[in-house]
DNA sequence: GATGAATGAGACTTCATTCAT
DNA sequence: TATGAATGAAGTCTCATTCAT
């Protein structure tokens, strides 16, 4: 395997000139993978695409990889966010309900952009980040374990742990494979419903 | 996205010492793609690695995309020949035991090279061939909804085609995040037993 | 050869804030080349080890040039100034001694800080300075010659430009011999010894 | 200080072919560094001027530090055999003889091409080969402790070690004193004389 | 005067691919 | 067919320098 180069940005931007820089970056960034594909998606083309300098790209990101690995951040930032707006917007006690929400907003996120996701989704697992993912996935799946070991009254499995990764890497998979392959069921509110159903059925007794 | 350049490997070996080369540059070119990853792959490693030189390469393989795809058609005959067997192999009346052997069986390939697969499947959804997965999985998942639609007398899901799109990326993957997350959960028989759950939990009132 | 960018400083500090500017950028371009050496005297470096915007160093020094050039300026006037003074310390008529004292004192001033001036000496050639270091050198030819036909006696050369060039080049030499090899020679007394004692015999019958 | 890079050529040459493209580049090299300098000896120009590929110069030449090593290896070798060879075409009994003729020999090699030799020297201290350098003028000083201490009768330097490094480096130094600041020293015959001269006078009592 | 974000030319280097032997 | 030297487009990244604030 290859090396691990520094993945964290550069610096901080203190001015609001910077911080819009490295949005604009980001921006480009989003834009030039969604639209160009990971192979186009050159440090120039990227700055290009900003309207800035490779000088500046450089400025906030020592390499391309920290790049791809900020947009891979967001995105995990953005479904963090997302599934705990979402939790917090349910009534607590209707678990199934709850559990179609968080499905409906991981699809309506990824629906949003299907074409960028494919491509950062392929890029996840070549992007150093990759520690950082598991770590989230790795919070998630403790807090879907408390989920099933406190919530539920009738749990079917008894390896918790196990249960937890797979069912959130069922519903990754899922996801991605809707991004990668078929798209349009992004927005089939039936595709929510049915893996909310595998979800619900492989845990309860 | 990019042009799609030609995958087709350039010529059918027919010569013995061709068929062995062939042999030898992909066998070099999983030990590579498995040992040193993607990025170090590259066509001079793989001769080097082959013992051959890279023109050689270049007489079995137009470009390096095909190399790829050469690899992933492999895995995916593997997967089919694995499949193919094992369901020949088990009782049909048992859908369960039937399911579960498959899984068994799908990991266990898995199992074998899980650092090759974990490249592999990274690289998947770039490579050219992704066609070639797609046509693959789509007779994967006709079958499913097949075997769905006939075997069982007590299917929950009313959209077959949805159900089975869903079951195959499903299995799909929970083997990915294994392979890349959890190698060791490839080799233990409680994951089989519940990814079979999952499904037939899913599919069944 | 590469065009000579103008290498004076852009403007003679007036005001004490200035002044102290000015020489707490020097003093960090010393620091930083002696540390960290040439490749990584940049000038955004200078300026952060000086605490400084990269904006105020080219306040005072129009190019990076001109910083080593200032740098190597400061060299020779020390230089100048060591040996002038060594040489009113010394008695006139012993010109042995004289000689002696001189060389220990180009000594002292490059063991103060070897790494330094190893650096320094290995860009030299390089800095558009080079009229000013050879005008120098000049100077102290000329000094040197008028010395030996003067104090001397018993001069063997016939050629007395060549045997001050011979002279002053053969301790610059054998200086630069010492910081880039053998750093502790210069701290060595026998070492003074002997680079005189070559001087002398070289000069006398 | 930089970490030091490898510096090894990449490959030998198996081939003529590729001997000949090997010498081709450090034929170009020298020409592009004697003519135009080290800031505009970069790989690309280099290549142009040798009339080969960058990628060629890369085949044999891992980056562009172990090009100029290379050439500073040749001049190494050069020197030395050009010393060897002296050496043992003069009367062993004739050190004076064969002292002058050894630095004749050392002017000559550098006044074919001074504009080379300036910019090479200045490179010496930057290259990675300083190690090979040390070790050779290391060869070089123990030698010259042997002459001295087997051919004289009359030796003055108590400390050989001390005398030998200064006789070495007084004369390098000189030789590249007339390289940068005189060249025309480096043809004129007074020179040796006057070098072995300083050389004789310093070591006889 | 000071700041430091922005610039962009250009250097180094890689590697898929070609082709003369 | 095999070889492997040669190719060169293209990508990554640096850093001296500028200029708006």
């Amino acid at each position: 395997m290859a090396g691990k180069p520094r993945t964290a940005p550069r610096k901080k931007p203190r001015q609001s000139r910077s911080r819009t820089t490295v949005g604009v970056i980001l921006q480009a960034a989003t834009k030039v993978l969604g639209q160009e594909g990971i192979d186009r998606m050159t440090t120039n083309r990227v700055a290009e695409v900003a309207g800035v300098s490779v000088g500046s790209v450089y400025q906030y990101f020592p390499n391309k990889e920290s790049m791809v690995a900020a947009l891979a951040e967001r995105h995990i930032q953005e479904m963090v966010a997302t599934v705990g707006t979402t939790l917090r917007a349910t009534n607590p006690s209707d678990v199934f309900g709850s559990a179609r929400r968080v499905v409906q907003a991981i699809l309506r996120v990824h629906a949003a952009d299907p074409a960028f996701h494919r491509e950062l989704n392929a890029e996840l697992s070549r992007v150093a980040i990759l520690e950082r993912i598991r770590e989230t996935e790795s919070r998630l799946t403790d807090l879907i374990r408390t989920v099933i070991g406190t919530k539920f009254g009738n749990v079917r499995p008894e390896n918790l742990d196990l249960a937890a990764f797979l069912l959130v890497h069922m519903v990754i998979g899922l996801i991605h494979a809707a991004v990668a392959h078929r798209p349009e069921l992004l927005t089939d509110p039936e595709v929510a419903d049915e893996i909310t159903e595998m979800a619900m059925r492989y845990v309860l007794v």
